[in-house]
DNA sequence: ATAAGAATAT
DNA sequence: AATATTCTTA
């Protein structure tokens, strides 16, 4: 009979199959979708191999047809994996690319250790480290900002606390919003007071800070230390602008000492001590913390007025048994305690409100300065020099003979 | 819980 | 003598 088309022949077989894996591959060619190409290859591959699974029980008998399957499923394999490296490839150099300017050197490490790494993290550190660094940095920044700044700066005492905080603010810069919330927090109302914080006080000397261990503190000792840092606290912050580092030592000392370090009421302090009684109608009915917002002086607390107080009423009642006669002619006479403007108005004169008998004085508030030697307002500090000589405390003493004196 | 006043301690 | 601290009371 006639000829047999090639395909039908079993001759031909062997071209059959290659013709067909080229025109396969000329279609192939066609497609412009690698993934479509691929998955087609991948397909003719598994039509391929499970061909191979069928005649794999005749492989003796037809080792060719092994053979040119096998090497068909090698080719379009190859082709296969030659496709999908083509479409990788250009992704992977974006990706690479990526990679190493982020991590720099260590791009090929980095990448297969990735999935380990992150659990031994804990341990290692290079990167860790650096984030942790970093991290901790920062916290510090406000943290100790927090600490030593923001309580107040200023402070009466002293100002060495400037170089600390300078150096702190500009790197903390970026936690400040914290800090300032908090500073709110903690003022809560914050009356406008303007204390004048350089005023504030005169320190002796402290003495010598024993060691009372606060720790062991189940003694008195300790919850008077709690109390006056309580208190100290409330004050100062009450009191805007900042008093300072001060604070912070005083608490510091207090605590290692165990006793509060001694306030000395310098005599402009006295004075305003006095003329805050005025204002308020006298030693009798002024309260010690009436009195104290009324100084508005820094760091002053209610019980060093209450203190103050207590001593003022002592010697002003004497007087008045002995001196009647001076009483009646003050205005505030017999509210000023037994009317004894005593002293604090001849001495430091500027007594009251102010019109009254000031025109003398202009000095008035600024006095301050004027009696440690210098400064005006701001005082303080350079009381804080001048005064280990000069810082004379108020004399009640003096105030005491002298009506005495006068009346003999 | 706080403040004032008096007593007492340092 | 001058302040600080404690105790009591309101």
């Amino acid at each position: 009979m006639g000829l047999v088309p090639p395909e039908l022949s079993l001759d031909f077989r062997p071209n059959f199959v290659p013709k067909t894996i080229t025109n396969f591959l000329r279609e192939l060619s066609l497609i412009g979708n690698v993934s479509d190409k691929v998955s087609k290859l991948d397909a003719f591959v598994k039509g391929l191999e499970e061909e191979m699974k069928k005649i794999d029980a005749f492989k003796r008998e037809l080792p060719l047809c092994m053979l040119l399957l096998n090497d068909a499923i090698l080719v379009l394999k190859e082709e296969s994996t030659q496709c999908m490296a083509r479409n990788v490839e250009p992704v992977l150099e974006e990706f690479i690319p990526l990679k190493n300017k982020e991590e720099d050197n260590h791009s090929e490490e980095d990448g297969s250790l990735i999935t380990t790494k992150k659990e031994e993290d804990c341990n290692n550190d290079c990167n860790n480290n650096k984030d942790k660094k970093n991290w901790m940095s920062s916290v510090q920044l406000w943290n100790i900002d927090d600490d030593y700044c923001s309580p107040d700066h200023k402070l009466d005492t002293k100002r060495n606390d400037e170089d600390p905080c300078k150096s702190r603010g500009g790197g903390g810069r970026g936690f400040m919003p914290f800090k300032a919330n908090l500073g709110f927090a903690v003022r809560k109302e914050d009356k406008q007071e303007v204390p004048v914080h350089g005023l504030t006080l005169s320190t002796p000397g402290i003495k010598n800070l024993k060691e009372e261990s606060s720790s062991t503190g189940s003694r008195s000792s300790c919850s008077r230390a709690v109390t006056f840092s309580a208190t100290n606290a409330r004050t100062s912050f009450r009191s805007a602008p900042p008093v300072g580092l001060s604070n912070h030592l005083q608490q510091h000392q207090q605590q290692q000492s165990g006793r509060k370090q001694r306030r000395c009421w310098s005599p402009e302090l006295h004075r305003r001590f006095v003329k805050a009684l005025q204002q308020l109608g006298g030693s009798q009915v002024a309260t010690p913390k009436q009195i104290r917002e009324l100084m508005q002086v820094d760091g002053l607390t209610n019980d060093e007025v209450k203190s103050h107080l207590q001593k003022y009423r002592l010697h002003t009642r004497r007087l008045p048994a002995t001196t009647t006669t001076s009483t009646p002619a003050n205005q505030s006479g017999l509210v000023l305690g037994g009317g004894h403007a005593w002293m604090c108005q001849d001495q430091f004169g500027e007594s009251s409100k102010g019109s009254s008998s000031q025109s003398g004085s202009p000095q008035g508030p600024l006095q301050l300065a004027t009696n440690t030697g210098g400064t005006s307002t701001t005082g303080c500090e350079s009381m804080e020099d001048d005064e280990d000589a000069k810082s004379e405390c108020y004399s009640w003493k003096s105030h005491d003979q002298k009506p005495r004196k006068n009346n003999v």
